[in-house]
Order: structure tokens, then C-alpha cells, then sequence
DNA sequence: ATGTCTGCAAAGTGTTTGCAAAACA
DNA sequence: TGTTTTGCAAACACTTTGCAGACAT
């Protein structure tokens, strides 16, 4: 945690900017909740516990800002609302999201199974991957196993 | 053209809408728009070429409809517009797409190549899918030929 | 006549921006 | 001191909604 922490500090300072106390509140809420796909409503609110007089607009030049060092990914299920998940140190490619059409749960899959995928595309698309975006629309497997009740459909929107 | 048009008729009346002038203008130019990714706005203003009196609140209602019908995809590249993609017919998984980071150009990749892909997750991950959004962000291959010239970075940011 | 659909304007939502004050180097 | 960053409020961009009138069956 404290290294992390650290090591966004170098790469804000390699660039000159600062790791203000705002932004290191913004940092951290991220890390501890790396799981969740956080959009900035939500950060707003979680660092908000910690730093009352944090405002909005902050935690959305923070967002933006960490998103342009690639600390963070800015991501987009179609739900409306930009979120934002905290790259894992060293991961050149992005990991894919399961999106659960029943409960909204979104898992992610950190394994890159795009490789033979990735060859076929710059091969005969002649296309320079750089990055890429797969998400999953579908049923989770919690959703399986429970009995099938009357349920709201969310749309594979995106 | 006119065979699509009343298929996708024939469909809307099936769950008791119709195909009113306003939606049959709307459906017209997704169909003379096929490669493009438009915006609702869009959508709207080549529309009202046609049928200068309609309203940009009535395009939406036709989109979000033809979306619910699956006749179009809403997709969205992390630019803030949602974009409408006519599905292919008979197409049962959603087309990919390339982004060029450079010129912004969209390009579409009919095949599906992530049959190999998704077994994997139903399987490892025992996720039901349904649908899925696949995006590469990169450098077409009309950019890789110019010359490159001082490039206006545009981010992977969805 | 009954229900669907439209156009307009107003409201909503998420995000960005202008600015003066505060913090920092 | 000069530059960066902040909080607030206002502005923004895209999308949705309420409603009265138009249209269709």
C-alpha cells in the first residue's frame, strides 16, 4: 500500500505535478477498493469520509489526471457514468470485465486471452494494437445458481 | 434496401409499434450510414435533411427503440456520445471495432474471432455470455503509411 | 374514441470550466 | 514570488421526460 503509494508519488513528481493531500485521499480510496469499479460520484463520496472539504471537481482532475499517467483506466460499461480502476503495476495489457446482465455485479478477468487475437488483427487488418477494451455481457455464475426470480433486465447497453 | 426496411417494419409491428414516417426517415439513414458510427445528433441532422420537422427528442426514442429491437447496437467509444450501429441480420454477436488513436477513424471487423476466447471464460470463469463489446485502440493502416506528422493524442479513454 | 406517437421546451445527469483564494516551492 | 492546486458555482453537453396536440386504427 505504502509503496504504491510511493511509487505514484515519483511518477506525479516525474512529471512535476504533486501528490497533494487531496490526491493522496483519491489514491488511496482507489487502492482500497480495487475490486469495485468506482465511478468519480463514488470516489467523491468515499475520500468525502475521510477529507470533508474535498469538492467534485478535485476528485475529477484527480481522476483525469491519474488516468493520463496510466495509474488509472477510465472505462465505460454503457451504463452512462465513466468509472475508474487502478491499472495493475506492470500490466501492459488491460484485463477484460464480465458484466452481470441480472445483478450489475462486473468481475474482472486478469489473464490477457487476447494474444492469438491481437496477432490475427495487426496481421491481417494491419492495424498497431495498443490497447484494448473486452467486456463480457452475460449471467455471473451467482445469478446461475440462484433459482430464477422476476428480474429487471439490464441491457448489454454499451 | 427496401427489403431490410420492411423486415425491421415487420419486426416493430410484431411488438405492436409502427413504422411511422419520422422512424422509416431515422431507419433510412442507418442504412445509407452503415460503415459510419453516428451520433444520435447525427443521426438528427442527416434526418432532418429529410424531414426538416422532426425533433431530436423523437431520433432518440426511434434509436433507443430500434436498441431494444436489437435492429442497432448502442455502442460507445468513451467519447461522452453514444454511437448506433446497425447490426448485421442474422448477426448473433456484436461486431469489433478499431479505433485509431491517431485520425480517430472506426473501423469494424465483421468476423468473430473470439469463439476460441469465449469457451475459455464460460468454462474458467462459468459466466453465461450473452453479448460482448471488443475495441482495439491503435494506429489504422492509413496512419502507419503517412508520414507521421505532429499528431494530436487522442487517449484510449472510454 | 382510444391509444400511439410527435415536437417542443423543460428538466436531468454526469462532467468540465472560470475564478479567486489557498498552498506550495 | 510565481506556479500549482483547490473549492465553489456556473456552465456544458448529451439525453430523457412531461405534456398537449396530431395521427392512426
Amino acid at each position: 500500500m505504502e509503496q504504491r503509494i510511493d511509487r505514484i508519488k515519483k511518477q506525479l513528481h516525474s512529471q512535476s505535478y504533486k501528490l497533494t493531500p487531496q490526491r493522496e485521499a483519491t489514491v488511496r480510496v482507489l487502492l482500497e477498493h480495487e475490486k469495485d469499479h468506482l465511478s468519480a460520484e463514488d470516489v467523491y463520496l468515499l475520500v468525502k469520509e475521510k477529507a470533508p472539504e474535498i469538492g467534485l471537481a478535485t476528485v475529477y482532475r484527480t481522476l483525469e489526471l491519474l488516468n493520463e499517467l496510466e495509474v488509472v483506466d477510465k472505462i465505460n460499461f454503457g451504463d452512462g457514468v465513466s468509472r475508474y480502476d487502478l491499472r495493475k503495476e506492470g500490466a501492459e495489457h488491460f484485463h477484460h470485465h464480465l458484466v452481470c446482465m441480472e445483478c450489475g455485479a462486473v468481475d474482472e478477468i486478469q489473464e490477457d486471452l487476447l494474444g492469438d487475437v491481437e496477432k490475427i488483427v495487426e496481421k491481417e487488418w494491419n492495424f498497431k494494437i495498443k490497447d484494448h477494451r473486452l467486456t463480457f455481457h452475460g449471467i455471473c455464475h451467482r445469478c446461475q445458481e440462484k433459482p430464477a426470480k422476476k428480474k429487471e433486465k439490464v441491457n448489454p447497453t454499451q
